[in-house]
DNA sequence: CGGCTTTGACCCGCGC
DNA sequence: GCGCGGGTCAAAGCCG
């Protein structure tokens, strides 16, 4: 298909750019948000009138700074994080606070990008995603705090088929402009695309690569209101460690279809992930530290290291 | 040779 | 109950 963009530009992004900007999924976003300069990171919960989760959403929250953080390459003074959300008090001390401190506390890596990421929970099956989230987050703070790599329990064993509709798990969505499309160190590998009814742009569909029983997933799909924007989505959790870098699994890259390719390119290809993910994604969880050092490796490239000119990960 | 991309078909959750 | 549409599978072909 002619669309390949997608896929290269999921990968491709290497380059850093500046421009990340979140945006929460279930509301369209306006741009507003968006600070070229500034990073800004907006979690959003949709708490909406669920009180009762509110105070483990907030936990998650804190959880999920603390990672974030540690595994922001670009923590830095000019990084804004904005809490929204419905149910969830954006005024909560709780919340503002945590995010700062932890935010201060960042490491500053490079100068990378930190893609901005959303949590979202989807509407219809709100508790149970919450619980989902909120039990995945909190193992995988759990996991941090122990320094451990290992998502073990799981999130959820992976049928052959696991045919929950995605909207209904535990998701991350990174907004990303074409340039940060990141990468990260997973291994990623396309498994599918699909057009999307409503958008003009298909979506494509990865899979970890590194491990036969990784369950972790991503999608990548071009923003339909904001051309140069991607929405990247993580699902699924990391059952092994990050790997120390890029890894080049064999074959790869086909170059990039001569398709649409997304501005800048390169096709960092699946191994790279956007940043994005490492942030909130369940499996980089662990890895944080890991990452960092190998991102930094990266030298700059900002995100994490698409360094990978072109193809495919090294390959 | 191993791993990746492409792509049509299939499966099945979900809304009507 | 039916149909739509999203997500996944798997064969074929490509690339390093």
């Amino acid at each position: 298909m002619a669309e390949d963009w997608d896929l290269f530009a999921i990968v491709r992004s290497c380059q850093s750019t500046t421009n990340t900007s979140t945006t929460t999924t279930n509301s369209t976003i306006p741009s507003s948000i968006n600070s070229t300069s500034n990073l800004k990171v907006e979690l959003e919960y949709d708490a909406f009138a669920f009180p009762n989760i509110v105070q483990p959403i907030t936990n998650e929250v804190q959880g999920l700074n603390q990672l974030f953080t540690s595994f922001n390459p670009t923590t830095n003074p000019n990084t804004t994080i904005i809490t929204s959300g419905y149910g969830i008090n954006p005024n909560s001390p709780n919340i503002a606070r945590c995010i700062g401190q932890h935010h201060n506390i960042a490491p500053t890596t490079s100068s990378s990008i930190w893609p901005n990421f959303v949590q979202e929970a989807s509407t219809s099956s709100f508790n149970k995603f919450h619980n989902q989230q909120l039990q995945q987050h909190n193992h995988h703070l759990q996991v941090i705090q122990k320094q451990e790599f290992h998502v073990p329990q799981s999130t959820q064993p992976q049928t052959p088929r696991s045919r929950k509709r995605k909207s209904q798990q535990g998701k991350m969505v990174c907004h990303v402009t074409a340039d940060n499309l990141s990468t990260d160190l997973w291994a990623w590998r396309k498994y599918g695309q699909k057009p999307i009814k409503g958008s003009p742009y298909p979506r494509n569909y990865y899979r970890c690569s590194s491990s036969k029983g990784c369950t972790a997933r991503k999608q990548v799909e071009r923003s339909n209101t904001e051309a140069d924007m991607f929405i990247v989505t993580y699902t699924g959790d990391h059952n092994h460690p990050r790997p120390t870098h890029r890894n080049s699994l064999a074959g790869s890259t086909r170059t990039k279809s001569p398709a649409i390719q997304p501005p800048t390119s390169i096709s960092c290809q699946p191994n790279t992930a956007t940043s994005c993910s490492s942030s909130l994604a369940p499996n980089s969880f662990g890895e944080e530290e890991e990452d960092i050092d190998m991102e930094i490796e990266t030298d700059e490239e900002g995100e994490d290291g698409c360094d990978i000119p072109q193809s495919n990960n090294g390959q």
